[in-house]
DNA sequence: TGCACACTGTGATAGTTTTCACAAAAGTTT
DNA sequence: AAACTTTTGTGAAAACTATCACAGTGTGCA
């Protein structure tokens, strides 16, 4: 219980901290030992007390005039992210994005989440291999679930399958889901559920540009 | 300028409508006319007065005792986010995940989003179709995207590419990028970048597995 | 036609996140 | 070895976001 002395991190922190990550082992590919604060924030783009009070919060120290050692903090970070065991999960959907979501190579090596099974509804899919890993119907999910203590879960199911695919995930006592799908999920209080639907993501952009370009139109306009 | 009386609203509150949305199509499916604020909020997990105040972002009026218009409001919001017209937009990048995107008919039937063209780096790739599309070499982007007035851009190349894909767009005219890749990129301040690092939402979810894990652990370890 | 109800719209309050300001610490230079 | 510079760590202030409380209003019902 020392480790951590009670410092707690924000969802918003907790966000900035794969792209912290990711920026140091940019800078350890070119040879870096040790970084500050500054040159964090510039490159993620927020203040530089902000990225330390991230930092502490993943058990950081740093030396005055020195900074952080890029190796420790790369270490720090992912062991606060739990990248650094491999976690396995399941998949349910194999359509276009579950298909992608097993050929990334990524999530094994970077992020330690090894996809081992996935599930699809379709009989045409059903018996088929995707990038070495047979599709299995969804009602086994559930009891392989169980006898494989996979905790964590992606959805990738259309928006009508989604409450019924994450069911199965929590009677298979799967505690994060991760949506792919734009349905808001319900499960019980102690499941996580990262809502990652592209729309909302693709809906912040193109509201910013179309506000951005009718202003410039007002401008022009006179 | 009076359809909108000065109302703001935040990045937050931006991603929230995309939820809400959907939500409303749905209900719109079920045959219902109008809808109140409560069950909007619940169905996204937010306070009612918060989707209120998001609705009235949208120029959106409801009427007391009533509610709103789903209709009127799926409308309103389609408007607000840009999806009601179509826009089109390139592709840099036709990996896995490249093309589940260019796979995606939900793009051009939900969100307005007309994937015309996909780029890429590998002779491999450049001159092969990958639905419907025929892949070009990356160094055409800017001419093209400059004569076609394109003004979204996806990158989905992988992370040592991703500035280089940047830059042609923003040569190219390209307003908006859609990021896929972890780098943070740099683009002019009129150039608007959604990070949708996969990483990102997938770190959120496996550090709050990782400590409340922990946490039970502790827990039940005494 | 008027009364009561259910919901909107919004100013005020509470809570959270970000930024500021500065003391403490560790190298660097003289 | 002392003075100086750079950077961490953190409590306090500012900015932002969410919640509360309630006045205003249209609708249904008597």
């Amino acid at each position: 219980m020392n480790a951590n002395k009670g410092k707690t991190i924000s969802d918003k922190g907790l966000r900035r901290l794969p792209k912290i990550l990711s920026y140091l082992q940019e800078l350890q590919q070119y040879g870096e030992n040790t970084v500050t604060c500054t040159p964090i924030a510039e490159n993620i783009g927020c203040d530089p007390t902000q990225a330390r009070k991230d930092l502490a919060a993943c058990g950081a120290v740093g030396r005055p005039r020195t900074g952080y050692d890029i190796t420790e903090l790369i270490a720090l970070i992912e062991t606060f992210l739990g990248w650094n065991n491999m976690s396995e999960a399941f998949l349910a959907g194999a359509g276009n994005l579950g298909s992608a979501l097993l050929g990334f190579r990524n999530f094994r090596e970077q992020q330690g989440l090894d996809i081992v099974c996935a599930f699809d509804n379709d009989p045409a899919k059903i018996g088929t291999e995707i990038y070495g890993r047979e599709i299995l119907p969804i009602s086994k999910l559930s009891n392989l679930a169980r006898r494989m203590h996979v905790l964590i879960g992606i959805i990738a199911v259309p928006a009508e399958s989604a409450q019924g695919a994450a069911d199965a995930m929590v009677a298979g006592g799967i505690r994060a889901i991760w949506n792919f799908s734009p349905k808001t999920l319900e499960v019980p209080e102690n499941t996580f559920v990262e809502h990652a639907d592209l729309s909302v993501s693709l809906g912040a952009l193109t509201a910013k540009l179309n506000l951005a370009l009718k202003k410039e139109e007002v401008e022009h306009g006179r």
